[in-house]
DNA sequence: ACCTGAACACCGTTCAAGT
DNA sequence: ACCTGAACACCGTTCAAGT
């Protein structure tokens, strides 16, 4: 956890990075060009050196995200042959971890987001079907035909999303058991 | 016969519906007093008469949106003896169908705005849990010991919300069949 | 190269004052 | 009771000057 000192020049990768974690506590309403350079402890006028407009530092935010998601989820659903279910079990015991909650909420500021801007609901749909892609072709390979493999993905894709919005470990329920149910019940043998 | 002269004084309901109006459109955040003052075509002082302040507002739509979405599940849920299996499918087809996405819009705007706000953060849970509940009871119905009527309703809920954020019907699968599948794993006869 | 500080325009928020 | 008007605060953007 590095602490954003003024003692070097800040470069547009140290500006992105204090954007997303704007990002994560208010969304995209709460990153302004003002909140941010008073983060970095420089005036607002030295972030037009490194960004054209604020909205030169959305899409530079935009893609970040997309590169990071993209190369998580082929990072969790790389398996071996003959491995394929373990890594579909994995995928899910990750993403339905729901630990990482700063991931979480930058997952759904930038999906509110893209109701209202239509480069960011291009990207969003991108990671979208990289994500299905990733586990429909696990499915495939543990043979199932494209029909089950398709609907497999979807389900497993909408439990695990919905599943962390739902932050529903508050509730009354023995979670644990729940969630082996469920991976059972998405990815059987 | 009254016509409806066009100073007619504004009373907290209208005040609200505009509210959910605008909230559907750009969140939390494009929630502000003088953008809704404008809609309901009065000065944005007048909102002080009505209102405590911002929060009040907030305070009264969240209410409502409870109160709206708790009557809902309840409707959707209802089932005479022996139909809770047709009931089940019934509400995976309705709040999977995403055809509402106005309603969409205001439920992941309140779900990101709780995520700043204990309050808001309370109410969500109150209904999430409801959902739970309701669907719940139906498993429990149909014969299903605890243990897999809360695990179905919980994979039940977070599908269809996943699924409802997904927008996934863009995507180039059947959606259809693939509903269909999901539908029977989830409620099975 | 990188940043400051001032200036400007636009717009939301507040509240004392009106009817 | 209900609303107006304007001062005020905040933020995006530009730019000449500074290091």
């Amino acid at each position: 956890m590095v602490k954003p000192t003024r003692a070097a020049s800040l470069d547009r990768p140290a500006w992105i990075r204090g954007a997303f974690a704007i990002l994560a506590d208010d969304g995209f309403d709460g990153l302004r060009v003002e909140v941010l350079a008073r983060r970095l402890k420089v005036t607002k006028g030295s972030f037009y050196w490194h960004f054209k407009d604020r909205r030169d530092l959305f899409e530079a935010v935009l893609a970040e995200w997309k590169n990071g998601r993209i190369e998580d989820i082929r990072k969790q659903t790389a398996a071996r042959p003959g491995n394929e279910l373990a890594a579909l079990r994995h995928t899910i015991d990750v993403y339905a971890a729901a630990k990482n909650r700063k991931g979480i909420a930058i997952e759904a500021a930038f999906r509110l987001w893209a109701r209202q801007d239509a480069a960011t609901a291009a990207v969003v749909e991108e990671v979208d079907a990289e994500r299905l892609a990733c586990t429909r072709r696990l499915f495939l390979e543990l043979g199932l035909d494209e029909a089950e493999a398709a609907a497999r993905s979807v389900l497993l894709y909408a439990y695990v999303f919905g599943f962390s919005m739902m932050q529903c470990d508050r509730f009354a329920m023995d979670t644990a058991s729940v969630k082996v149910w469920i991976s059972r019940q998405i990815a059987t043998g």
